[in-house]
DNA sequence: ATGATCTGCAAGCCTGGGGTTGCATATCAT
DNA sequence: ATGATATGCAACCCCAGGCTTGCAGATCAT
């Protein structure tokens, strides 16, 4: 299982993109070309392409080649892997803080 | 309960900076101040403190007064809202996915 | 009161990376 | 064969934002 190989602030930065995460949910409701991508958003083809590349580097995003064009589909196992990773992060530090308040209130 | 108030790459945007991570762990595992981060983190006391800001404007992080210097406590409640939702997002991109696969083996 | 610390504001520098345009190349239809 | 459509590569522009330096205002200890 797993050797962390996410490396977050890199997955995050990769999702942070307002242009590329509209480039993800579309993908995510259905499988979509580059140029198909380009006639929903208002950026130019080739900008979307180098968007895809850098998900597919991410792993979120799988090409699947039909015919002459290049479709891509979203890979949801990657951000439920990342998600489950900060939620573990979230919960470690909540942890901490109520501990914290609990020695707090003891000291009354 | 909130409305959602999260807008995912908002969020995103704020996670995915390295330094802001970096700061985030450290007060994650214990409160410290803008001038205590500036000593562990190789960039000046400034920058450090304009993170923080962006930080606690995203609900990520709190400030606590203690004499004449701030501390921060990371905040897990919202890294594990966004975890949350992330993990939404990746599973149902997944039952499509797999919904898409079972028909296509029903083809064969 | 004086020095030592800590925070806050402001101006300015500079690189990363998102976007565009232009052109070359490959695959499909007729 | 020819046009239409899709991808790939490259050079270039441009600006958000991360970092720095410098200075001023607070708060604490002696």
């Amino acid at each position: 299982m797993s050797g962390t190989s996410t490396e977050v602030p890199a997955v995050l930065a990769v999702l942070a993109d307002e242009t590329r995460w509209r480039i993800l949910t579309e993908v995510g409701r259905s499988e979509l070309s580059a140029s198909a991508l380009a006639g929903r958003l208002p950026v130019s083809r080739q900008a979307i392409a180098r968007h895809l590349t850098v998900l597919a580097d991410a792993g979120l995003v799988e090409p699947v080649r039909a015919g002459r064009e290049i479709r891509y589909r979203a890979l949801g196992s990657r951000l439920s892997a990342l998600a489950s990773e900060l939620d573990v992060i979230g919960r470690e530090w909540d942890r901490r803080l109520n501990a914290l308040k609990r020695v707090a209130e003891r000291l009354d």
